[in-house]
DNA sequence: ATTGCTTTGAAACTATGCTTACATTTGTAG
DNA sequence: CTACAAATGTAAGCATAGTTTCAAAGCAAT
């Protein structure tokens, strides 16, 4: 592998001149970020002429500064990503071009900046308003992410009361939204060919006062526009869909967050679950 | 304290247009050093045009492309020097502590140890089974991966035909199991708590002569046993509940992967149902 | 001190980057 | 369908960055 500019300035260090020495010090100093600038700023931070930075990079093998400074912006982009996170074999006994690999690194990477970029505040603003049994809970998403929305209606039919899941799908669910009431929360799950009956059944709860709490993609559904709270999560992968784990990781999330605060009742609602189940046998008693 | 650049992309998205939004997300993506370089290869990578990259950076409240560029470089050397950044915060504006970044770590961890324990030949025997269509497929999940299997089924139908889903939750699948065949597939998750139900339903398949393949978790369903290829998740979570996310990664790769394997006949079925979209006019037209 | 070599910076020049003005396209309301 | 507004790109011009040339200063050896 090629050298770090930084390994270079100390090997070839001894061969410098007075005003490289200076230069080197200052470069090294802040590395390698004081070389981020423009020539004649990292010039005049070293106390030295433009030229004697041009001679310098030079020296160290590079054509000109841009291509230095090129050098060093890899550099950065390199330690800057999760060292464990790029170009990592995934599946270690896979070739790295397996799509084992290839599907995992997208979606770190989906994580990733999915976290990077949500406000805190909108996530801790959803929950509340999904732990608060006074408002009716209405969940719902399209095509794609209908199964991730009876996913969160299952968990959060055991955490609270009050929840129900609606099909956009189908042409019936008007009938869901009869009982809507002013403050009810209606979550909405919505990705990229967002579709019109879901931005309708949006328009008509907002219109009853409800609530609308939206989990989408970086582009953002239409319903953004009437949401209280959205959430936008990355869903790139290398594959002809989408990928929405990292929509299914702020659901469990959420649920987790939701189920903390609201522990007390809770409790009491998975024991009377269980006591229905040991009275179905549903489970195996011995595993 | 001064937003950073993220935070204002972030706070004023909603009012960016088609061509900014594109070139926000492209300044996330890699942030922050994707502008890093000249304005032009940022315009670029973007592919918008420099104007646009000069009028979003105005926008931001910056006066200019330099004095954009100088802000960043400022947060990265404040990124460099703070020794916090080490310890993995996902989300940076929240605490440590915050739920957001202790699932999310879990999570992480759970797909970096799935993907280390996978049989990559074990994964690639059964995406090859998925994609033989001279194999019916069959589809079914538990009470908590009922969704997990919803969504394999739903896509499996776009790229191949001869899937079918079973609600292995109903009472009422022993009739999906009429007219299963020797060497049909019959794929099924189940986790903890594992179901009785399912265990017969896969009990019988096997004896019809089906093969059978399990995703399970890291103690393994005693499905195992009757399993032809199986794979094994970490769904360890901070949380009362279990994290499907792994699963659920592993599910949207098979997806991928049995597509990329089919690609020649999945691309007539998708342009076959894009025509039955238009006509009924289920998705938006202009987005 | 003088010579000649090396180092250095000032200044001119060239190339590239940034901005502005304007034309084209795209979307929308009447 | 037309007209208007918004968005976006093209191209020109202006500004800054980078390089090269050259002359002056420093320094070692004679």
């Amino acid at each position: 592998m090629k050298d770090t500019a930084q390994e270079t300035i100390n090997k070839i260090y001894d061969s410098l001149t007075r005003a490289e020495r200076q230069l080197a010090g200052v470069i090294l100093e802040n590395y390698p970020m004081s070389g981020m600038g423009s020539i004649t700023r990292l010039a005049d931070k070293a106390s030295v002429s433009t030229p004697t930075v041009a001679r310098m990079v030079q020296k160290l093998g590079y054509s000109g500064f841009p291509e230095f400074q090129e050098a060093l912006r890899q550099e950065v982009e390199a330690r800057f990503s999760n060292p464990i996170a790029k170009h990592e074999s995934w599946a270690q006994s896979a070739p790295e071009a397996h799509i084992l690999n290839r599907f995992t690194d997208a979606v770190m990477s989906n994580i990733r900046q999915t976290l990077a970029n949500i406000d805190p505040s909108q996530f801790d603003a959803l929950a509340g308003l999904l732990a608060d049994e006074n408002r009716a809970l209405y969940i719902t998403g399209g095509r794609i992410t209908h199964a991730l929305s009876e996913y969160l209606h299952l968990h959060m039919q055991v955490i609270r009361a009050r929840v129900r899941h609606i099909r956009s799908t189908s042409n019936a669910w008007p009938h869901d939204l009869l009982d809507i009431c002013e403050g009810d929360v209606v979550l909405i799950y919505d990705i990229r060919r967002y579709e019109n009956s879901t931005l309708r059944l949006a328009e008509i709860a907002k219109r009853r006062g409800a609530k609308i709490a939206l989990i989408t993609d970086q582009w953002q559904s239409p319903i953004s526009q009437y949401a209280d709270v959205s959430l936008k999560c990355r869903i790139e992968a290398p594959s002809a869909w989408d990928s929405t784990v990292s929509m299914m990781l702020l659901s469990e999330t959420l649920i987790a967050a939701v189920q903390e605060a609201r522990w007390d009742q809770t409790e009491d609602r998975m024991r009377a679950l269980e006591d229905m189940f040991d009275q179905t046998k549903i489970f195996r008693k011995f595993v």
